[in-house]
DNA sequence: CGGCATCCCAATTGATACTG
DNA sequence: CAGTATCAATTGGGATGCCG
């Protein structure tokens, strides 16, 4: 009772693929994550998006921009000045995603114990 | 008002990074979004995630496994019967994940059509 | 049929350094 | 500060082939 409208993502074929993909990148949900909370300039996010390095932080803006799911303002003052901010269509998928980050946050003690004990149970 | 509780996915050094890191790779979402209609075999989830390899759905299922998101029960009969199932844990991810499903689907001509018009406007 | 192991290629990723 | 170019390293992931 699902893929009944036009787009379905278990078909490879299927654009609705690439947007699973893109979602499901390293990075995609935490820089939306970040944007939910508000615009934020490329310093910010690289800050707050730890671990993400400029290119891969460039890489996705720019994939995130052409989905139209933020915007790029540049401000050409003397030290440049670039704000992302969600559109309407990114915000509606930033709570989706907070929750899911949520869920791991959560869950995260859970899934570290049952790993152990997997591991145990077979070890190599 | 968010980090605060143990686990932030934010920080590189987490293990809550791996949960995100997991939950976004290709093909998670895709298996428990199968499962999520309840179990499955093998074979029926290499049917339904068209385009999956038997590697990947081998691996993404004992990873899935070892987090205790599913279980795995083996029927030894004639021809051997794997069945899939999600655990407690796995089934309260579904809902998360078969949102962003849905979202994709839903938003998908919209972010094609902005995909062309920024091709349009940046050309190369 | 389920599924594990090996090999191998290609696409991604990351570190770093450099330019506007 | 924003963003890009280059290069090396990693790894995702497909194809096969072999066992239970």
């Amino acid at each position: 009772m699902d893929e009944v409208l036009g787009f379905d993502p278990y078909n490879p074929d299927c654009p609705s693929r690439q947007l699973v993909d893109r979602i499901g990148d390293r990075w995609t949900i935490l820089v939306i994550g970040v944007l939910s909370d508000g615009p934020a300039r490329h310093g910010d996010l690289a800050r707050r998006v730890a671990g993400i390095s400029p290119k891969m932080l460039s890489q996705t803006l720019k994939g995130l921009e052409r989905d139209g799911l933020l915007t790029r303002t540049v401000q050409p003052t003397s030290p440049p000045h670039a704000i992302y901010e969600l559109t309407e269509r990114g915000a509606s998928l930033g709570p989706l995603l907070l929750a899911v980050e949520n869920w791991a946050r959560t869950h995260m003690q859970d899934v570290l114990d049952a790993r152990h004990a997997f591991d145990e149970a077979a070890p190599r």
